[in-house]
DNA sequence: ATACAAGATGTAACTATGTAACACTGATGG
DNA sequence: CCATCAGTGTTACATAGTTACATCTTGTAT
């Protein structure tokens, strides 16, 4: 894979290195993409990545698109459909759990990940028994976190 | 409300009479856009409704999404999260079922209405114990139906 | 070494999806 | 009569995502 020596170290074509991670195969846009939702205290959309990236060179969208479309692939960030916005992946070691939910506060924007167990085993009977093979399964609650919910009844 | 006479005939300004339909309270662009969505096999999108109500006049995205925004609230449609996409719910009287899960086949485009009760359940009891409050529940599954599945491997 | 294949990147143009702002109409209720 | 409100029509705009094409880098086979 281009730009990349040994595990952690992201080269540029010229060998100058521009940036490390602890995921050992990033491309370099990856890498800043990845860093970027990181950083985030919430989910960003593609365009607000692109943004925040123009001062490392970045110019379209496609390359932030590129970069989200690997980092999907990973399991190293998910795509939250009700926002079209984009998260890391609040797992310590995500690529296991490839079928996740999302509870997303439309007053504070915070975004709460975890994965509802039961929930999937019913859906997968569902499917099951329809004759369904599922690739992918989208599950997101919009509503008020327990912090502002609070603060409307004061 | 404008444009209803009574609980089944919809007229325009001068009173003409421009449609029929079994539920009381829509208005002409509602009606039409309603209509599109029933007599549609699959999910559409906004500007394919567009296109296909310009023989009725409508020129503007706006004009379908003012009526599908009234179709949501009443239930009578579903936004499909996953395909920017809206589909006529399937259930008889649909108003009820606030939550509702799709099986969208990547293949043929078709969709399946179902409501998997244990995994709301599950959901529900999930917020409930971390003091959030789902205003709206997003259950969507990618992946392929039955009959394309079988038609892979054949 | 050299040549080739595959993946990654850069850029412009374009399509698709969704909203803001403003004007106008017709019904309803004082 | 007049105010109000939901619905409508229209223009322009804002946001989200893709196609097409060129270049570069790297790994691999010869």
């Amino acid at each position: 894979m281009a730009g990349v020596e040994g595990h952690i170290r992201i080269r540029q074509g010229d060998g100058r290195i521009v940036g490390t991670h602890s995921h050992p195969e990033l491309t370099k846009n990856q890498s800043l993409v990845f860093g970027t939702l990181n950083r985030a205290d919430g989910p960003l959309t593609a365009y607000a990545i692109l943004d925040l990236l123009r001062d490392e060179g970045f110019r379209a969208p496609l390359q932030v698109y590129r970069a989200l479309e690997k980092l999907l692939d990973f399991g190293l960030v998910h795509r939250l459909e009700s926002l079209n916005a984009f998260v890391a992946c609040s797992h310590p070691g995500c690529s296991q759990h490839h079928a996740v939910a999302f509870a997303i506060c439309e007053t504070c924007g915070n975004v709460l990940e975890f994965t509802p167990d039961a929930a999937l085993k019913d859906l997968s009977k569902w499917a099951g028994d329809c004759g369904f093979s599922p690739a992918k399964t989208t599950i997101e609650l919009r509503g008020t976190c327990r912090g502002c919910g609070q603060a409307a009844t004061n």
